[in-house]
DNA sequence: CGTGACATTGAACGTGATCAAACGGAGTGG
DNA sequence: CCACTCCGTTTGATCACGTTCAATGTCACG
């Protein structure tokens, strides 16, 4: 499918991708862009830490984890990414990919050349509000990931994790009341910088506390509002105690 | 100094600063761009998180910390920063800064008024390249953060805290062999998701095992491959044992 | 010289990790 | 169809790292 002509209209990602903004004409320069549509299963890596920068990504379908690994083989999770998803931002002129993509699932990832793509950026100012918008978002919302990794008991993050994860989903067009974890628990406890054995355990109260009901991976969110409270009120917990419970 | 050109050339961050790619008459445009020097003392914000975004803000001398508030008032340092340092990209496009900046020493700050920002940056290769590069390593860094925070132990927090200040400093042309911490113990017990007490706990280890001499915020590194093979060999850890030591 | 913020040091505790084992579902082959 | 394996998940018991609580120490500044 290399070359072969974008069609983004009848994309299932098009209105959370960057050329969601753009006119029509603007659009049509877009789809030119060279560059190819991947089909990833489970397992497999769009990129990985180190390759060369060539290109940006957006998912178009599936989802995908992506992770940095340190020098001793330390890895951790940076993020879980959806339809729209952009990726491989971090690697513009450094030259070389920061971190390694993998999809959980079979994805459809659109390949962008980064060449081009900057040529049509200087002179779209349709692209460019989006990209900013963008790499904004994502500066942004690692902020508060730092947050979630360096302040929050394990019980807040695994909160924070369903939330956020049903927020970004709803954003993204996609049903967010209940839906499939595409990663396994090893992945979510990695992410939240946890063991798997607290994931577990933590699925497990918040299921007999009435908070969400998991069944494997299918996750349905039965009080929000009550998540949200777990999550702010440090002093007095709502209803799943740290110690107690 | 409201309206007052800017003089980049005479200005100690030129170097590291975005205009640093920029042939002269594009640095001359650089100069031209609305904004303010503002000079803060020790605790005073530069803008605070849930402000209206309208500048993009340069260290140009001195230092600052830059954090996130949660809802329940949970605080996270997400970054110290020093000459050349770009402030306020998240903002973009929100409308609102996403994270609060305050001095820690007196400290002089260039103010760039975005709208105008935007109408350069549209019509200045060097400018565009040099804003992705300043953004793409902000957002690779972020991720290396979310491996400290997620998976080190406090002794290796520690040590690659003192070695990536070290390393920035010197990207910075700052002494960084020898050193002064501007933050308080508190602030870099916060960055690093620790308490107080293991800070000065650990910093008075380093200091016993020879990896550093701490004398109040006075800092020198004396072995930084011991230090940084603290921060790899988790098997066979290398002076500063955790459990003994 | 007193006051207050910052820093150090010690002792006890607690959250979440680690170790260990069993369980369950999905896929494979007899 | 059923044993079989493999991987992901769950559950239980123990342990340890780092926190918390408490007290003392130190420097800067009025």
């Amino acid at each position: 499918m290399r070359g072969a002509k974008r069609d983004c209209r009848s994309c299932q990602a098009v209105s959370y991708c960057l050329c969601c903004q753009l006119t029509t004409e603007e659009r049509e320069a877009f789809e030119n862009l060279a560059g190819t549509r991947r089909v990833l299963r489970r397992g497999e890596r769009l990129f990985a830490q180190g390759d060369d920068f060539r290109s940006l990504y957006i998912v178009q379908s599936g989802s995908a984890k992506a992770y940095v690994i340190s020098e001793d083989g330390n890895q951790q999770i940076t993020g879980f990414h959806y339809r729209g998803d952009l990726l491989g931002v971090d690697g513009m002129e450094v030259g070389m990919q920061t971190y390694t993509v993998e999809a959980l699932e079979t994805s459809s990832i659109c390949e962008i050349s980064f060449a081009e793509f900057e040529r049509l950026h200087a002179n779209t100012a349709g692209l460019r509000q989006q990209f900013f918008k963008v790499v904004a978002s994502e500066l942004a919302r690692e902020k508060q990931r730092m947050l979630v990794l360096g302040k929050l008991y394990a019980e807040q993050r695994l909160a924070h994790f369903l939330l956020d994860t049903a927020a970004h989903l709803e954003g993204r067009g996609l049903a967010h009341s209940e839906f499939v974890l595409t990663m396994t628990r090893h992945d979510i406890a990695n992410y939240l910088g946890l063991a798997v054995e607290t994931i577990s355990r933590l699925l497990t109260r918040f299921d007999s506390a009435d908070l969400i009901r998991v069944r494997h991976r299918q996750i349905r969110l039965l009080d929000a509002a009550r998540l949200r409270a777990l999550l702010y009120d440090t002093e007095q917990p709502v209803v799943v105690l740290r110690a107690t419970a």
